[in-house]
DNA sequence: AGAAACCTTAAGGAGAACCTTAAGAAAACC
DNA sequence: GGTTTTCTTAAGGTTCTCCTTAAGGTTTCT
């Protein structure tokens, strides 16, 4: 179910090889040593990766040819790791497309925190909207357990709260008209009563409300309908 | 029309902060200063940003704390600059969310770098191919959301605001007569009276201007009616 | 300069849109 | 089949936007 992270180390030292390695299996992601350039290049070609640690310093082939190589086609986040960490070395490997610089001897934690953090930005545009779970502010639901949480107290909402709160949350910011409720929530092209609607909207605020009293979710636009603040 | 890139700039210190205000109009982004925690957390609630600079130690308000209030809610991207830079620091800000860490003193050009390092990756992101959009200038209209964002600021409009810029929108440098925007915004094809487009017009460009007070958006030909300038 | 078209601001009334509460109808549950 | 929950309808109250009017000002054209 869980989908598999694969991650890119190039560098030519074994025991700092290993070591990363180590690191990232640790975060519960899957590694891949390359010990040069020409073997980082081979895996490039190969597949696609999620992320590529990148030592400067290689036999046969230098890591800035290959960040070259990587930033020329596929957006794939590059983090390097060197020991040549002057300034100047660090801002050219940012300016050519790495994202990130890690000088050497390195902490194993900011590793792992770096690469982590990568990851989160990358991913972000990646979730799919099968993903089981939606947050805003303080609301959670859980899609597959039907389940609402606010302000860390579980909502006990009917089926149409829980399908109001379900499309306004799919898209924060955005205005959901009445005949948008309808079309979603209701099934129905047509328009029933907009009173309808609501009344729904009413007993939806007092439960979150209720929840939180501090925060006012869901907005009014007057003549255009209802939409979740973000 | 190039698109402006808003930055957050949170640090107490003001010559500090101006230095880098410096650093990030050189890179043609758009800074804005916050001296406090109590001023960023108003920019943040007033407007997107497409990045966050944020000193850790701040008087009022711990630079931790806006981390978690920006983190959670919108993936705005955060680079924290600090003075206070031991490894623990470091990974538990990346680890609550921050996308990279600078030390203090820091380097100029690094600062940049890695600023645009950042952008590049996060706007990848961006490149939803979204629903129907219209835009010119700064102004973005997501008709389907009916969400207006004007130089980074979300706007409240009415109905009639609304439908008015969506129609000058639809066609910039057409000039719509009087008779044009009631039969469209007002659905009648008998003209009512024309103070009362007036009216709305005035309303509508004051609220763009204070959205931009640098621009003039809604040009008036004399005798013939309105137009959006492109 | 004078006239016409347009801008701005404010205030009040009208009416639409919305809110809330309660009670009967429908559906779901046991 | 009866009970409970949920949905809808109805009614009365509230709020907000729109429209209109009006007055004083500005801009543009002749």
């Amino acid at each position: 179910m869980e989908q598999q992270i694969n991650i890119l180390v190039v560098e030519d030292n074994n025991d700092i090889n290993q070591l990363l390695c180590k690191i990232i299996k640790k975060s519960n992601f899957n590694p891949q040593a390359a010990y040069s350039g020409t073997e980082a290049l081979i895996y490039l070609e190969k597949q696609k990766w999620d992320l590529v640690l990148l030592d400067l310093m290689l036999p046969g082939m230098t890591g800035e040819e290959i960040l070259a190589k990587i930033t020329s086609k596929d957006p794939t986040p590059v983090i390097i790791i060197s020991a040549k960490d002057t300034q100047q070395t660090k801002i050219a490997s940012l300016r050519s497309g790495a994202d990130d610089f890690i000088s050497k001897p390195f902490d194993v934690e900011e590793v792992s925190a770096r690469i982590e953090s990568l990851l989160r930005r990358t991913k972000q545009n990646k979730e799919t909207p099968s993903s089981n779970q939606l947050t805003n502010k303080d609301i959670q639901i859980d899609l597959e357990a039907k389940m609402v949480v606010v302000n860390g107290t579980k909502l006990a909402l009917t089926v149409r709260e829980y399908a109001i709160l379900v499309l306004l949350m799919s898209s924060p910011n955005k205005i959901f008209s009445k005949s948008n409720l309808f079309a979603s929530v209701w099934n129905e092209s047509f328009q029933g009563d907009d009173n309808t609607v609501n009344v729904h909207m009413s007993n939806l605020r007092n439960k979150l409300f209720k929840a939180n009293p501090n925060e006012d979710y869901i907005e009014t636009i007057w003549g255009m309908g209802y939409r979740l603040k973000s």
